[in-house]
DNA sequence: TTGAAAGCGGTACCAT
DNA sequence: ATGGTACCGCTTTCAA
């Protein structure tokens, strides 16, 4: 492509009779110029339309200036409260954060990773702690603050901002029981792609064995992202397996609502006929009919102490990995009313 | 900080006894050199841990190997159709995709594009078509190919794959008249901050008033994104100044299923005593009940379509700007039945 | 406050 | 197939 080439520094310098070491200085702030220099200096950048190569001034300052941040899915409340609270976090400071999305895939993760370490950002954040093994050596062996999210790894690389998936499945299959419900199923999680959603089923038929109860009502729902009519075939494959199941949490709360609608297409009232529970405290919960019970993990306190932790570890010398169980909480609503049958 | 240097290229040359020249060959693919070397090579490279920097190999080569993208929000079926469809497309490229987020925010938009141009993204899609003077200018400024989307933006930095958002407002309050509707409102979409809201407003009051009806029925819902309760809030709002409205089309699909949630709880069934319409074919409008009249835009190939353009624009010596005008479909379903009263 | 020189870590180009 | 050299555009460092 035979495009322009953009004008430099030197172009800038040239224009405005300095040298492009004046140049680099007037264009920073905090560094001794002239408001005089400066300003000739800025109007011929404006006039020849200059600006910075960052990939020339990271080579040489050895600082990128930016935080990377891996995500699964665009298309979630819970993701988009933590880069809020991420993003909101890093305004004071001179860090642009980058995204780049996995769609649930460790191995695009793991291409991912790469080029962002090739491009030597400040700072990493990954959403999850389940990586393949050569994404996980990429991390370790970046030099960089590594800050795993929405999860408790067992091998945690760097710091972790989570929680624990298990303990969330398991808090609901309590809540359930508590209910009176006892024929109790689960919907989607099933693969493996989605490790966070896989960690909660697991953790919710554990209690369910603990309790005493059948832990085989389990229906999938391909692979994530869940859609809402995807949970809703799966309700009805649960049903027409376990037809006498009372309950049934759900992977997400756009799952649950599918699942909550689907019941309503059969005639089945919610919670008299059959209970529904969600995950995430997504928009959707708390305003269908009837609201879903679901489970509050905090997504945007997840991103705020991340950005904080960042900012920790660019100001030290020897930055201290720290690993940050935010829990979660359970948020009942009519969804799962008590049981009446 | 005093983390550890990373290897360079120089220290693998110095471990594996050849020029740091046959490592960056080695390195790359297409290019010649003996496997016996390159294994050599390889196998260095791995034990030192390093990792290509492409800031310098950016620096040297002219090609960042990266696409920009700015997206409002993420947490929206639609964005992530588009992206999804950019990103496939992009598969079988070197390309990258980078994505940042602005919150529906024009002047962190005109931020977050500097800062993307100061990396030299080999080229630049942004969502809409309104910016502020200075982003406009940078964008037209920067010598890469430049895409807005989802818009049809009067004066076009480059190419253009979208749709009108106005046009979209008028299809469906056409739709609603011809239904038989007369005293027909809209919900959201005030402020200029969402640009596309605000002129699918624009053309749906437009449209009633071509009509010869009443184009004063708007409630607003504050700063996108507009949340379900803000929605929910918005329809309260509307019925109150205008309580024999009969209709209204909400500003997006979550929108609409806040507005009609707000309509249960009220006693009010839809469509029977209000209709209601949404905007983007989300998930939620075609799961909900009942299912919400909608638009589609065909997120999907807007994404697909503009990676089709970036490939062709890399290639070409000249890229030829194109705008494309996909157009946009309406998706009747029950929540905006005939008119029965 | 300003400038000159050196180099950040790679690749293009030209030799061999 | 491999190596040497210049240089990408900027900042660091040192000197004036």
């Amino acid at each position: 492509m035979a495009r322009p080439k953009p004008p430099t520094m030197a172009d800038v310098a040239a224009a405005a009779g300095v040298s492009p070491m004046t140049v680099s200085r007037a264009l920073r702030k905090g560094t001794s110029a002239s408001s005089e220099t400066r300003a000739k200096i800025l109007k011929a950048a404006d006039e020849l339309g200059y600006v910075l190569d960052s990939t020339a001034s990271g080579l040489s300052s050895r600082h990128s200036g930016f935080v990377a941040m891996t995500i699964p899915s665009i298309n979630n409340t819970n993701f988009a409260d933590t880069l809020r609270g991420l993003s909101e976090g890093l305004k004071n400071t001179n860090l642009d954060l980058l995204l780049g999305y996995t769609n649930y895939d460790i191995m695009e993760e793991e291409r991912l990773v790469r080029s962002f370490l090739r491009r030597r950002p400040e700072a990493i954040v990954v959403t999850g702690g389940n990586h393949t093994e050569q994404c996980h050596k990429y991390l370790a062996a970046s030099g960089v603050p590594v800050i795993e999210t929405w999860d408790l790894p067992k091998n945690p690389i760097g710091s972790v901002v989570g929680f624990s998936n298990a303990q969330a499945g398991e808090l609901m299959a309590r809540h359930l029981f508590e209910n009176g419900y006892r024929k109790i199923g689960f919907i989607g999680g099933y693969t493996q792609r989605d490790t966070r959603g896989y960690d909660r089923r697991t953790g919710f038929l554990k209690a369910l064995k603990d309790l005493g109860l059948d832990d085989t009502r389990v229906a999938d729902t391909g692979p994530p992202p869940t859609s809402m009519s995807a949970a809703a075939n799966a309700l009805t494959d649960l049903l027409n397996r376990y037809p006498d199941t009372q309950a049934a949490m759900c992977v997400s709360d756009p799952a649950a609502f599918g699942a909550m609608m689907e019941c309503h297409r059969r005639g089945l009232s919610v919670p008299g006929d059959f209970a529904i529970a969600g995950f995430g405290a997504d928009d959707v919960s708390s305003n269908s009919i009837p609201p879903i019970t679901t489970i509050d993990v905090g997504a945007y306190m997840i991103g705020s102490n991340t950005a904080q932790i960042i900012k920790e570890a660019l100001k030290d010398e020897t930055p201290q990995a720290c690993v940050q169980n935010l829990g979660c909480t359970l948020t009942v609503r009519a969804s799962s009313g008590k049981i009446t049958r």
